[in-house]
DNA sequence: AAAGGTCTATTGGTATGACCATAGATCACC
DNA sequence: GGTGATCTATGGTCATACCAATAGACCTTT
C-alpha cells in the first residue's frame, strides 16, 4: 500500500470503500454519512447472510483486515464490537484466536430477544398477556407433533418436581424447564426462540409471586402433569383449557404483584 | 490525573474497577479477564436501567468519561459502540452532541429482535406458523379493546388498499401496514412488538409469492375489511376464524414457494 | 432590524504506532 | 513421556494527533 499523506482519514479511507464514479464525481454527488465501521458491519453482515461466512470459519487477523479495508484498526475493532455485540461474532484472544462467526445459537438469539424485551418498556403485565397468546396459541402444534421423546421427557420433569415438592422445597426452575421443554415439543424454532425468551423477563415477578403462596408450586406441578397427559391423547382443546387456567393463575398474580 | 507509567494499561485500569480487597488480595483471587469496555458497558446499563439514566439524557463527552473511568479513548468508544448496537444510545456529532439515553423505540427493538430471527436458523414456515400463532391469538385482545379509532385507522388502510387495487397496483406495504395497525389493538406493546418483528423476515417471502398470483391481493384486502367488521362486532370467534383463514393461505404460499 | 455569512469551540471519527496480556505451538530438558 | 520454558500470533489498551461535523456566537450586508 502506497504511504498515505498524514491525516488523510475520512477521505481515504472512504475512496477505498465507496465507488469512485466517473469525472466530476467529487462534485453533487451524494455525500457519504456513515461510519467506516458501520460500512464494514454491513460489509461482514451480509457475507454472513448470505453464507458466504459460516458459523465457525474465522475471520483474518486485525491487522490483516486493517489492510484489505484500507483502514485502520480502531476502526476494525469497532466494526468487530458492534458484531459481536449483535451476536453475530465471538472473539478469541491469543495464538490462533481472531473473530469466528458463532454458530446462530438458540439460547443466544433468545438472550437478545429477551434483553430487548426487558430494556423496551413492556410492562409485566404486557409480557403475561403475550407469553399467554404463544403458549396457548402452541399447543395444538404439540399435541399434533409431540412424540414418545418429548412425553417422556416432560414427564421427567414432572417426577423432579413432585419430588422437590415433597422434600419442601420449591424449584421455580424446574417450572421453567417444563415450558421450555413443551416449547421444543412444537418442533418450530421460532416458536421456542420467542417462548424461550419471554422466560427471563418474567422469572423475577414470578419469583417473587412464588414466594407469596408457595402452595402454588404444587397447583402448578398437578396442572403440568394434567397438561402432558392430554397432549398425549392429542386432545388439543384440553391442553389449551387447562395451560389457560395455569397461565391465568400466573397473570392474576402478576397483576396483583 | 497523575501520570500513569507508560504502559500500565490492564493491570492499572483494572485496579480502578474492581475492588482491591484486603491483605494478601493478590494471590489466589478471582482473575478478572472481562474487558474493561465491557466492564463499562455493564455500568451504564445498569444506570439505564435503574433509571439514573433516562431517555434524552445525555453522557458526558467521551474525553471526559476517559478521565472519569480512567481509561483511553478507545476503550470508552468500544464501550459506546456496543451500547449504541444495543439501541440504548444514540450518538451524534458536533457541539453539544454526544450519546444519548434513546427512548426505549419500539421499532428499534423491534428491529432488533427481526435481526436475529433473520441471523437464527429459523425458517420461512416456522417463521410463518408463529405469527400465525401471535395474530390469531392476539384477536380476542384487539376484540375486547379495539377504540372507534382504531377502527377508523384499519378502515383507512382498506381504502386506500381498494384504490390501489383499483389503480391496477398491488401495495403490499399496505398489507404489512394494515397487520401492524392490527396490532396496535391489542393494546399491548409486547404483542406489537413481535408482530411487527415479523413482519421484515415476512415480506421477502411474501413478495415472491405475491408477485406469482397479483390476485391474491384482491382477496387478502376483502378479508382485511371483513375482519374489521367481525372486530367491530367484537365477535372474536369470527374474527379469529377469518385471520386463520387468511393466514393459511399465505402460510400455503410460503411452503410451496 | 433582518438576513445571511464567517468564525470558533465542542465533540465525535479516524489514523498511527507502540506496548501489554493471552494462549496455542514448539522445543529443550529431565 | 511429561514438564516446563520459549516463541509467536493475536486481541486489548494506551497516547497523541488531526479531520469532520455542528451549534452558537459574532459579524457583515442589505
Amino acid at each position: 500500500m502506497p504511504p498515505r499523506g498524514k491525516q488523510d482519514g475520512r477521505a481515504a479511507a472512504t475512496a477505498g470503500t465507496v465507488a469512485d464514479v466517473g469525472p466530476a464525481a467529487g462534485l453533487f454527488n451524494p455525500v457519504n454519512d456513515r461510519r467506516i465501521s458501520e460500512l464494514i458491519v454491513d460489509q461482514v453482515r451480509l457475507l454472513i447472510r448470505q453464507q458466504q461466512l459460516n458459523p465457525g470459519d474465522r475471520l483474518p487477523a486485525e491487522r490483516e483486515l486493517c489492510e484489505r479495508f484500507g483502514v485502520s484498526r480502531v476502526t476494525v475493532r469497532e466494526a468487530l464490537r458492534v458484531l459481536e455485540a449483535n451476536g453475530l461474532l465471538e472473539i478469541r484472544v491469543g495464538a490462533r484466536g481472531g473473530a469466528f462467526v458463532t454458530k446462530p445459537s438458540k439460547e443466544r438469539v433468545g438472550e437478545g430477544i429477551a434483553d430487548l424485551l426487558t430494556l423496551s418498556s413492556v410492562t409485566a403485565t404486557e409480557a403475561t398477556e403475550a407469553r399467554l397468546i404463544l403458549e396457548v396459541g402452541m399447543i395444538p402444534l404439540v399435541c399434533e407433533r409431540a412424540d414418545k421423546e418429548d412425553i417422556a421427557d416432560l414427564l421427567d420433569i414432572c417426577d423432579r418436581q413432585d419430588e422437590a415438592l415433597a422434600g419442601g422445597n420449591y424449584e421455580i426452575n424446574l417450572s421453567a424447564e417444563f415450558h421450555s421443554r413443551l416449547a421444543e415439543c412444537a418442533h418450530n424454532s421460532a416458536v421456542q426462540l420467542l417462548s424461550h425468551s419471554f422466560r427471563g423477563p418474567l422469572l423475577m415477578s414470578l419469583g417473587r409471586a412464588q414466594q407469596s403462596d408457595p402452595e402454588m408450586g404444587r397447583v402448578g406441578a398437578k396442572e403440568h402433569r394434567q397438561l402432558v397427559h392430554a397432549i398425549e391423547a392429542h386432545d388439543a382443546d384440553k391442553a389449551a383449557a387447562i395451560m389457560r387456567r395455569h397461565l391465568d393463575r400466573t397473570a392474576r398474580r402478576v397483576k396483583n404483584l
